[in-house]
DNA sequence: ACCTCTATGGAAACCGGTGTCAATCATTTG
DNA sequence: CAAATGATTGACACCGGTTTCCATAGAGGT
């Protein structure tokens, strides 16, 4: 007779075992000062009725839920991808759920657009995907929100608690004076965005090992893209159509790797016997393309785990891991000269 | 001098505009008896204070949240990621939010773990991408749990109010007559993996068209894939390797499409003048690679928004559109033979 | 002026949990 | 044996909204 239509609450439990409410709160809860006669019994109930707590009313006495946020604006979407299994990593089997926001960089409502979300979400906490992550003022919203994040970032954005990040200046330099060893001496660079901390942290990394080696840093020999397809593929014309001569090219990431690819096959050149290219990220494409590119792994998968941690975990934010090690891959898409 | 911490609540809305907190219920969910008087000094109000209602409290009190659930299993991130964006396409400005939940459709505790899942969140629906979308069991679980879900398919799966599909077959079979019309009468097929509707769904196109044409479509002229990139390279060299000799090879997806030129190009031959090749989706690869892949657009993003309409709209689910269209286009990998 | 009828606003219960604090009970101590 | 101690447990208020139900005021009819 009474409403035995939704599931069943706590006060189902707590009849049913002959105890309290509260008492279930504690079973519930993992409370220690409680009789393991008395546990046994209401979880036995539990078990009975698949009993689950109804999460919004959780959320709403504890003055905290259980969602984590994400925001991003990313043309690389293997990259968001991984994210998003980075995450799941970390609130596996948890109560945590992950909420996803895609938006737009160049909206003129981005603020608020993002601050509307998070005032009515009212969420856990929220990490902010590149280039986002990069923005400040961005950083200083959530902060005025009172909302926990962590950024992911290339290069010291904020406190170990707010930031996880990689060492993408000293890998590209790596990746570049791997180049230099296989005795390419000009080296062209597809820069990242301007804005883009990544963006000038991989740049720096290139004019590390070249100017460590002596070789040109010129104008001529760089040209912009925005991590996508088709200008990595303009940024490649530009550079090879000039009358600079290259023997291999640094794009800041994959897809802009697969543009200039793509512009020196149609100019005519075979990669990687007439020039070399190499990649940034280890994304699904780099492996996808023809020839295999060469690469940086750069371990999203693993950073967003640890992103999700600190946000769980906001008292051990501090102690969990914030830079992350990438990886030279090298594939065939980088030949001696 | 009360608790000035956190966020203001109706109370204070209702203090300040000297109404009762019945009252700015009423204003926050416009309801229809009020005097505009009112109305418009409680909006002033809540205004001033930048309220914005706990979601979590309404949730409880309607006994109902606001969160859509996506859950996917999906090696094609472009795909995963345009639907998200098509899901917020239709959520925009509104309450909801998505949440996300990427599985293993291969792990034993595969239903298990939705289960957790879905008691745990109480989602107010779920949309469910291919393949996992194709598994009926799963879709008795989500009746069992109460749970309201839309599967996104590419054949007749359910009613109208729980699908959105696409009319495949058909757009394999225009795709496949465009070679044949374009003299091609050696096509090949990669499949897709067993088990998948999509997979025989395109097949069966691939069937109608060739069978329609008087074409042989023995067991020599197809291969299977799984939808990543590495089977199509496999399914391609298995193809290409074989006594049957191919001029336009059809691909069950842009990946695989991707595989075959990669295992085309291995072999010495040059598409699309040595090997003609239509990929299936449309996502960033198809444009991305060399040549330009010809391919069947598949509107997933306008799916998604229908998908998240029909949940959020439920009394309206049925008359949400749930038969999309795909389109060809042809790009530089097909010529003429 | 009197009496319905309808529009509006408020008090209190409720949604399903958790926090506070006191009550209960068994056990140990003086 | 009484009192003190510590371990369990429960009563009740509360989180921040919505809903039910009723009171009241103003409009319209006679």
């Amino acid at each position: 007779m009474a409403k035995r239509t939704g599931q069943p609450t706590i006060n189902d439990v707590a009849r049913l075992s002959g105890v309290s409410k509260k008492t279930v709160s504690r079973v519930i809860n993992r409370s220690p000062l409680l009789n393991e006669a008395t546990r046994e019994k209401v979880e036995a109930v539990i078990a009975e009725l698949a009993y689950v707590p109804n999460p919004q009313a959780r959320a709403l006495a504890l003055r905290r839920n259980f969602l984590l946020g994400m925001i991003y604006d990313n043309p690389n979407a293997q990259m968001v991808l991984n994210f998003q299994e980075g995450v799941l990593d970390a609130i596996g089997g948890s109560e945590f759920a992950l909420v996803v926001r895609p938006v737009d960089r160049h909206s003129p409502d981005l603020f608020d657009d993002i601050r509307a979300f998070i005032e009515q979400q009212r969420l856990y906490g929220v990490m902010i995907l590149p280039p986002l992550s990069e923005n400040d003022a961005l950083a200083a919203l959530f902060t005025e929100l009172g909302c926990n994040y962590v950024r992911m970032g290339s290069a010291t954005l904020d406190d170990d608690a707010h930031l996880v990040q990689s060492n993408d200046r000293q890998a590209v330099r790596d990746a570049v004076e791997h180049l230099i060893a296989q005795g390419h001496r000009q080296i062209g660079l597809v820069q990242g965005p301007e804005g883009f901390r990544s963006a000038s942290e991989r740049e720096a990394g290139w004019r590390d090992a070249m100017t460590a080696a002596g070789l040109p840093t010129g104008p001529e020999m760089l040209a912009r893209g925005n991590y996508t397809f088709e200008t990595g593929r303009d940024a490649g014309e530009q550079l090879l159509g000039g009358a600079q001569k290259f023997t291999a090219i640094f794009a800041s990431n994959d897809v802009m790797a697969a543009g200039v690819l793509h512009a020196a096959r149609s100019r005519g050149l075979t990669v990687p016997q007439d020039l070399s290219i190499v990649g940034f990220d280890d994304t699904a494409i780099a492996a996808t393309i023809w020839p295999p590119l060469t690469t940086v792994r750069w371990p999203i998968r693993d950073m967003a785990r640890s992103a999700a941690m600190k946000l769980i975990h906001p008292e051990a934010a501090a102690d969990e891991k914030s830079l992350f090690l990438t990886e030279f891959v090298p594939r065939a898409s980088v030949a001696s000269v």
